[in-house]
DNA sequence: CCGAGTAACTTGACGCTTCAACTAAGTCCG
DNA sequence: CGGACTTAGTTGAAGCGTCAAGTTACTCGG
């Protein structure tokens, strides 16, 4: 906590304000977007996608809760909700009794697929819409290197679409 | 939600991913560092350091609210909080007496203060330590595009540094 | 100048996230 | 084997954000 220590640029300032800008407000409109159209919050439906990849449609919780940067705690609360609504059901594993096996329903599965087109058109919209092809492209290496810091091990393939 | 929505070309799918990864760890990251070294929340923080370069260290709830995109109700249950630890105070306002306005204690400034560099020193090495001249001033644009969508009054000019 | 409408907050209840236990099961090794 | 340690997950309490409702004050047309 020095007092020399080195501020940031003017440039740097701006970055990081247009930045900090789409960081808070992003996941508020796609959250906006999957309750009113679905009645999910951007998490649970990154939940419920993953599994609908995976296949049979199950992962350890472990898996799913590293896959959508959860805490274990965190996806265990939101599971017994969706559990509760039909979307998925879980499991005592059998190879490792401590596991518990989270697998979609069929419900669930069809409720997926219904919020997907919605949430793409919004992503689209919301982002794709205002970029160039060469900005797409720098945009993915300027994420990818900040992400190099905050995720060392790319644990986070994030929510496919 | 027709089937014959145009879905997302693979760049735009690996640059959709990554910019989420950062969405949804870049806040957790900088929480963590506030929280360690000063027992504030990447929002306190921003709510502090805006009266902090207000004139007379003062701004209404309102703009206050306003400068942080956060609702009116928001901000109240954390000027309480922030009041009750002394780092505010709340007084009404003499022009509009509906209107109340929010100071920034003596308390408050120091901790602001002392806060700051910490809290740089995180943001430079998350993200400009990763970046080039030309990647800066790419994400400023990229970053700004993506915001137009989002807050077209460009309300926010978010937490200064 | 007075009543309807609106603006600026605050408050309380509810839902979600976090954190700190706690349970139960696997693993390691002496 | 058996005790110590680790791993997987759940649970309950506490804290924060959101939403709807309430309060008080300003405003503006008649």
């Amino acid at each position: 906590m020095s007092e020399d220590q080195k501020w940031l640029t003017v440039d740097e300032q701006r970055a990081w304000r247009a930045l900090m800008a789409v960081v808070v407000l992003l996941p508020g409109a796609l959250d906006t977007q999957l309750q009113h159209d679905s009645h999910l919050s951007n998490f649970e439906y990154g939940v419920l996608a993953m599994l609908s990849e995976a296949p049979d449609r199950t992962l350890r919780m472990s898996q799913l809760a590293t896959l959508n940067d959860s805490s274990l705690s965190r996806l265990s609360h939101v599971a017994r909700r969706l559990e509760e609504r039909g979307s998925i059901v879980r499991q005592q594993c059998a190879d490792d009794r401590r596991a518990n096996i989270a697998t979609l329903t069929d419900a669930g599965m069809t409720l997926v697929r219904e919020a997907a087109p919605g949430h793409v058109a919004r992503v689209r919209e919301l982002i794709f819409d205002q970029l160039s092809g060469d900005q797409v492209s720098e945009l993915e290496q300027i994420a990818d290197a900040i992400r190099s810091n905050l995720d060392p091990e790319k644990r986070m393939p994030t929510y496919v679409n």
